[in-house]
DNA sequence: TAGTATATGCAATTAAATTGCATATACTAT
DNA sequence: ATAGTATATGCAATTTAATTGCATATACTA
């Protein structure tokens, strides 16, 4: 993934820390999301449990991260696309978390529209699928 | 929603106990899955805690119950229909949590197939639309 | 560069989930 | 019916996750 923290941070209004571009950095070298927990091991040591937690809230809120929950209730993380924002997440594709490595892809899929009934008005949707990933398939 | 405890706790071959009745009919009551915390609110002076959550993964497992995730990772609860089963859970259709007063619907949409990518098999699929329910719009 | 607003880290708390084990309960075969 | 066996339940204790309050440190503004 190709993104530049700092300037991310200027477009949302946030205050520029050595905390917040870590995180992004982190999330960002791979396309796959990583979940709360692995991104705490890796930054433990660096950034405090809170800080982390209060990091991804508010990276969430501004549409700069998107936060997908898997089975499991964890929340994993992957860099929102440019068109994301505050008050629209464009996450309108389908993601893929994977039943044996439990890692989460972001499918290059539209997610198709659906029809709501009488009622109801949906803003966002979230697919995901469940499945065996390529690299698993190829075990 | 109309079912029968008894009958579905011998269709899986599950002892037959108070417990497990009462958790399936107070699921039963209502076609808007139930939250985790909301059952155990219900449910707490009747049932252990552990227990609850011992009968949750059982039903879970065996595809008596679907779980469905929200945005903030609890665990909402809801009968499968009857063509689920252990291998396969049958949950193909779409799930609508209302932003506003969070409960989760089971719509009669059928979920989209969706194209995987080359390499990536889909086993199930859960859609999740986000947005405002029936009565929350009609306030 | 001083002043102000906000982010961070630490400590403490609260809440959620898991484990082990003794007892109770449901089913099986007699 | 009943005894024996397997499994479910409830309790206590533990582990793990999430939240809150507050003092200090850091980034931005004028």
């Amino acid at each position: 993934m190709n993104i530049n923290p700092v300037s991310i941070l200027k477009e949302h209004d946030l205050k520029h820390t050595k905390q917040r571009v870590r995180v992004l950095e982190e999330i960002a070298l791979d396309s796959v999301a990583i979940s709360q927990p692995d991104l705490e091991k890796k930054l433990g040591k660096e950034i405090d449990r809170v800080t982390l937690y209060r990091i991804l809230n508010t990276y969430q809120e501004k549409g700069i991260l998107h936060r997908i929950m898997d089975m499991n209730g964890t929340a994993n993380y992957a860099v929102c696309t440019s068109s994301c924002s505050e008050d629209h997440h464009h996450d309108e594709h389908v993601h893929f978390n994977c039943t044996n490595c439990n890692k989460i892809y972001c499918l290059e899929v539209e997610a198709p529209r659906i029809k709501m009934p009488k009622g109801f008005t949906a803003k966002t949707v979230s697919s995901i699928a469940y499945g065996i990933c390529e690299k698993c398939n190829a075990i």
